[in-house]
DNA sequence: TAAGGCGGAATGAACGTTCATTCTGATACT
DNA sequence: AGTATCAGAATGAACGTTCATTCCGCCTTA
């Protein structure tokens, strides 16, 4: 196993563990029995536990902009990259709430200041934010700054899937593609 | 002072620090000293800090729901009153953004179980539930569970507010009443 | 090829700190 | 005086981090 793969399965060990128990429950010694090394090994790789839990975050935003922006057609509409986006982002929480959990529980932790997580969003945003300027200039979007209405979605869906995942209700079975779809262009969609 | 002065007195003290520092930056002895009394003395009153953590938590969505409601005319149309309430809720966050975090801190806490997390919400949930029902029957609002739509626009709304607390951007200059409404009723309202 | 030695990587017991909780003696009130 | 309440020192467990030691693969030399 070379350097790289062992530093892959601490972050990997510590996703799971932080996933399954919380962040302020799973100490170091924990993640090392995970990761089938010793305590001292891990500071090896990461200077001090912040610093670990920094690249889970960054490792899990990357995994999460390559789910949003999976397939993505630069050359179609601007409505249908909009859906993309926004069903990705929503079947990825859904079928993956490790994940979804985890971004919950990093995006409230101390160690993950104002700097990293505009880090952590920098693909995303890349990518989506022509899409509203495209949206925007095409009449197609309502007249309110593109953040705002770009978080909105984003903070619904997520918030939709966390209170899903607190108290199991009808979400995964009740909400269909075209339900999510409306409430979203709903939102951001100029009407006249 | 009396007994539940003392009690009201921690919590508060509680509130301020928790909102300052962070839930895990906040120990026993920390509240002590901002309630001005022995570390003893909280264990007079909560059996041990989780149950504190817990009161705090009521306490917040008590003045949450307080917030929410307030001025709610009941005779109103339905449009009207949700427009109270989405009003009161995004000013409120804006307002008083040491409770709107505090909300989020705890919300994602350990000790702020489903059940308890129902017993926060339910105050706020008699009073809107029927209102969406009362929308739904007079067609104004899209055929989607009422869950979902009422947890979208709040997640939408606090994720907006969150964002802007993280990194401070142009929310509170620029997104208007008029604006906010004008998305939330988009994401809801029943189109033809 | 075999033996010896070298250096980075890994280890986990030990350390010092921090924290929730308990204990104890003092204080205020009746 | 007796009871209830208090403050804060004491306690012990849990944690992040360190470090002396061990391990292991590779290179050198014969």
């Amino acid at each position: 196993m070379n350097k790289m793969d062992k530093r892959e399965l601490i972050i990997t060990a510590t996703c799971d563990l932080i996933a399954e128990n919380g962040l302020q429950a799973t100490p170091i010694s924990m993640v090392a029995k995970e990761a089938c090394c010793g305590a001292g090994t891990i500071y090896r790789y990461f200077e001090t536990k912040e610093e670990l839990i920094e690249d889970v975050y960054l490792t899990l935003m990357e995994r999460f902009s390559d789910a949003c922006l999976k397939g993505l057609d630069e050359n179609a509409s601007v409505r249908e990259q909009l859906n993309s986006v926004w069903l990705n982002l929503y079947h990825y929480m859904r079928e993956v709430p490790r994940d979804a959990l985890l971004l919950d529980q990093l995006s409230v932790a101390p160690a993950i200041r104002g700097e990293l997580q505009e880090q952590g969003k920098r693909r995303l945003k890349e990518k989506i934010d022509p899409l509203f300027a495209r949206g925007r200039e095409e009449g197609l979007i309502k007249d309110i700054p593109d953040d705002v209405l770009g978080v909105f979605v984003y903070g619904g869906i997520s918030t939709l899937l966390r209170t899903d995942r607190n108290a199991p209700c009808a979400v995964p079975t009740e909400v269909t593609d075209e339900m999510l779809l409306s409430i979203c262009w709903g939102a951001i969609e100029k009407r006249d």
